[in-house]
DNA sequence: CTGGATCCCTCACGATACTG
DNA sequence: CAGTATCGTGAGGGATCCAG
């Protein structure tokens, strides 16, 4: 599609001339948690074709946006994984992330969530500026996705899977998205049992209050 | 293309069903810089076929992300400008923009640079803490382009064509990129006649301090 | 002249099947 | 598991035509 530029001198052309093609900016969302291999990517992209994949994969790599690397011996598998190029659309897909999730309404039958999907929502939703002094091990079920995560003052780490060790367990679905709008108190959330959690009520608060989609301005000025 | 969503509840999925389509954000970029009829609209982006345009157009009002408006009488025209969700994605815009930037070489033969793309090339690569303190007011000639501008402290405007207050004027091309990436010295463009001016070589460093893109750590380590 | 709509062609996308 | 091959469909591209 991209193939044929835009006939432009111009860097946002220039960019969807490197991953505005279809599919492309979901696989690099992917990538940017970790190295992939392509049996993961196709797992995190049910819907892709697997040649539409592949061709993609291939035109990444052309372009210096992503490389494949052969893992050593004896696991000898292909990953594909970022370039340091390809790594720094990172702020620039955040952005994009956080405007479309205020599209966001209710998911559609279709739709799924995956691990590495809600791994940048969370990532792309966090305000270290609201982390400060506060500290939470937490671990957030979605649907089927388990994910975990430990805030320490201004920093966040997400990672895949259960952990023994937390101080809140969160079971949650699309209404987490209501938390961080600030369209749901987490008390409201907990009371209307869209929310269930492990732990005490008072951390979920901490953990609602640090990430956050939008600017809500509108609590600067009262 | 777009048309058929990618089958996930995330924010990115959702970004581009909404944008993702081919000159969807090319579109977006020019309204950036204000509300534009159709055929402006055309001339700033002489590849996109009329028909596609028009459909990209009727697909963002849909999806609110584009509104179209028309002017009170005698002008009649009608007008298309970013929704106040639309212009949110700005941000976004600005930093796929930068990282595309850095992957611009030499112009191929085929390219052409509009008014609008560099209005929105200045915008997004001007850094305010560089322009503490720093007052100037410019025209700025890329070929055919004339843009004026002024800075002032933390501020830019941006403005098309020429204006008869000025403190530099600067003539020049591709070399402007070079600038901006620091790839170039002020000094170095003059001398290599990639950049022409009227006024005091010293406010072209002023002008290409308030600029940048990518990071260029490396000056920290210095 | 602006603001599109229509037509036709081509090629990229998408689904499925198949191979190393 | 990691792709490639094949093929139908539909969106993009470009020229032309039409209404206000």
């Amino acid at each position: 599609m991209a193939s044929r530029g835009y006939g432009q001198y111009c860097g946002l052309a220039r960019a969807l001339e490197l991953v505005g093609e279809r599919w492309a900016l979901l696989i690099i969302r992917d990538l940017l948690v970790g190295p992939r291999r392509f049996s993961d990517l196709r797992r995190g992209l049910p819907r892709i074709p697997s040649n539409v994949l592949s061709d993609r994969l291939k035109e990444l790599e052309e372009r210096g946006v992503v490389q494949r690397r052969i893992l050593p011996r004896p696991a000898s598998a292909t990953v594909y994984e970022l370039t340091q190029y390809g790594a720094e659309i990172e702020e620039a897909i955040m952005r994009l992330g956080t405007w479309g999730a205020q599209a966001l309404g209710e998911p559609r039958p279709d739709e799924i969530v995956t691990a590495d999907s809600m791994t940048i929502a969370l990532r792309s939703t966090f305000v270290p500026g609201q982390a400060t002094g506060k500290h939470l091990s937490f671990e957030l079920h979605m649907g089927p996705v388990v994910l975990n995560g430990r805030i320490d003052n201004g920093n966040l780490q997400v990672g895949e899977g259960p952990v023994p060790q937390k101080d809140l367990v969160v079971y949650t679905g699309p209404a987490l998205k209501r938390l961080f709008d600030r369209s749901l108190t987490p008390q409201q959330a907990l009371e209307a049992d869209l929310v269930t959690i492990e732990g005490d009520p008072a951390l979920l608060e901490t953990f609602a209050q640090v990430f956050q989609i939008g600017s809500h301005r509108e609590t600067a000025s009262a």
